[in-house]
DNA sequence: CGCATTTGACCTGCGC
DNA sequence: GCGCAGGTCAAATGCG
């Protein structure tokens, strides 16, 4: 993994003094090779010089290539690592079916997460193998009736291949493929019968859940960005919340069905709720890509959470789990009423799909409110919701794909004056991956020279095994670099690429406008509306959160989501 | 003039 | 069956 990442910097120790005298070529896969190109001294270049010159160039390049080994040793334990998460990981899944078996000797592991996702029962996905966070325990709200502990969510498949491959129930199934293939998300119907595309009505012919992802920021500007390019094509005041909702649908490309809703929180102008739904059906811009990721990786949360396991219905329960930091937040009220919590009542209160909310507003003390508010009966979803809580530092959002984003975004310059949440990668804090990464490319220049230190690797490690979307973003990585050329353009494009195995479901949007809000790690470059990649194939949706608070008060340009 | 936003009307689903 | 609320459409409007 750090082959890639350090080579530039090998090559960057290695540089003779001068200049002109060598010319080193690293190969990643044979080795150091050294050509000596050293010009004949004309003529009073003193043999005694020429052999001092040999030597040190023998000594940098000793070093150089002691450091390469190291590398490169340290890369085989990644992979061994990674091998070994991946072997433990199938091993859990395979003990959680056997013991479902054993529990229902005349269901099959997949009846019983299709019954599961029918009576869109309660799950405990007890992800809190990683109990690093304290707040785990006091998180763990009411896991009451059946909760059934999971462990790792069984629901994800590490295929061999593809990154991640969503076990779903067969109604779930439909619903991904259909994803895939750029379906208009939202099947519930809003058919106006004045323009019936052939997209509503196969929607309407499969009225199936469908994962949204919610992000909270906190967010003063109207938008946030996330990276995409949307249009708004509605507005509205919905029942609870006086700031009203706005309505954008992705223009990247002209059949994308991706749709997002952005809407003021009534109880904290600050902060800025978006909803994401759809899967893109077109390339994405290096920075909705990172957003996508993150979405992907709640809304593989939340789809799992709805269609796992449990066996025996339950008329409501609440979940929480610790993911190494993360407030796994699950709930259930498909049938009774009990409570149901939703940071933004208004926004989620479209309850006919499961939403997953990704908290990204501030303090731990947000999801304990959260949690205190369970129970008030604000808000009934029909389906479980399930909310992310990051803690941030500030405004910005920066989602899981932490890495990933680091990755995919190689070329491009962290925005160092953001402020950067805090999502715990096991006991390291987000700030902390954060400063470790800009402590490595502020000693080297380049990006993507980046190199995890052991801590840090452990911490990714921790994450990637309690959630498999953590895994499929590390391997997605990792295959990148290890398997790519190396070279920074080539590299960075191949984590792109290999991101597109990413998921399902994913919507970022992206700011446009450097004074719009947006996850500090897509504050990269500039605002290009262009910034799109031709050569990026993500099938993951966008997440752009732009707001209209009020009707009038913004202007055309305000609203104007541009990537 | 073209494009994006605004905004009222319309459609659909759901609960009573 | 009716009313409510969410979501979408499309004509009108505004801006660059």
């Amino acid at each position: 993994m750090d082959i890639s990442l350090r080579k530039s910097s090998l090559e960057e120790k290695s540089k003779p003094s001068d200049e002109e005298s060598c010319v080193k070529v690293f190969d990643l896969h044979q080795g150091l090779v050294v050509t000596n190109m050293e010009r004949p001294s004309p003529e009073s270049e003193s043999r005694s010089s020429s052999s001092a010159k040999k030597e040190q160039l023998h000594d940098q390049l000793g070093s150089a290539k002691a450091e390469m080994d190291e590398v490169m040793e340290e890369n085989q334990r990644l992979k061994t690592h990674l091998d070994r998460i991946l072997k433990d990981y199938r091993t859990l899944q395979m003990q959680y079916r056997d013991v479902e078996a054993a529990k229902s000797p005349h269901q099959s592991y997949h009846d019983l997460t299709a019954a599961a996702a029918a009576d869109h029962e309660l799950i405990d996905l007890s992800l809190a193998m990683c109990s690093t966070d304290k707040k785990g325990e006091s998180t763990k709200i009411r896991d009451d009736k059946q909760g059934l502990p999971l462990g790792l969510d069984c629901k994800f498949d590490l295929p061999e291949k593809s990154p991640v491959t969503i076990n779903l129930t067969p109604e779930n199934s439909v619903e991904e493929v259909k994803e895939e293939a750029g379906e208009t998300w939202p099947n519930k119907g809003v058919k106006n019968g004045r323009d019936g595309g052939g997209e509503d009505e196969i929607s309407l012919q499969n009225p199936t859940k469908r994962a949204r992802v919610s992000v909270r920021v906190r967010c003063d500007t109207p938008t946030m960005n996330d990276g995409c390019q949307w249009r708004k094509y509605g507005q509205k005041i919905s029942k609870g919340n006086p700031c009203p909702r706005a309505y954008y649908r992705c223009t990247v490309a002209p059949s994308c069905p991706v749709r997002k809703q952005v809407q003021r929180c009534v109880e904290d102008m600050s902060i800025l709720t978006t909803t994401y739904e759809g899967t893109h059906n077109h390339p994405l811009p290096a920075s909705a890509t990172a957003m996508a990721s993150t979405t992907s990786a709640a809304a593989s949360m939340l789809m799992s959470g709805s269609s796992t396991s449990g066996t025996e219905p339950s008329s409501s329960s609440t979940t929480t789990a610790n993911l190494h930091g993360l407030n796994f937040y699950l709930s259930d009220n498909s049938r009774a009423k009990p409570a149901f919590y939703l940071p933004n009542p208004s926004i989620s209160s479209s309850p006919s799909y499961p939403t997953i909310t990704l908290d990204l507003t501030s303090s731990s003390s947000s999801s304990s409110s959260h949690l205190n508010r369970l129970g008030s009966g604000s808000f009934v979803p029909r389906y479980s919701t399930t909310n992310l809580n990051f803690r941030s530092l500030e405004s910005n959002p920066l989602p899981i794909s932490y890495n990933n984003s680091m990755l995919t975004h190689g070329q491009q310059s962290f925005n160092r004056n953001q402020n950067v949440p805090s999502l715990s990668f096991g006991s390291q804090p987000y700030e902390t991956l954060y400063q470790s990464y800009l402590q490595k490319t502020q000693s080297n220049p380049n990006p993507n020279q980046l190199h995890l230190g052991p801590d840090t690797i452990a911490a990714a490690t921790k994450a990637i095994t309690s959630d498999p979307s953590f895994q499929n973003v590390l391997a997605a990585a990792l295959t990148s670099i290890i398997g790519g050329s190396g070279g920074g353009a080539t590299a960075n494009h191949n984590a792109v690429e290999k991101s597109s195995a990413f998921p399902i479901l994913s919507s970022f949007p992206p700011a446009s406008n450097a004074n719009k809000c947006a996850p500090s790690f897509m504050n990269k470059s500039s605002s290009s509306t262009s910034s799109q990649q031709p050569g990026l194939s993500l099938l993951s949706p966008p997440f752009p959160f732009s707001s209209s608070n009020k009707s009038k008060s913004n202007s055309p340009a305000d609203n104007r989501d541009h990537v």
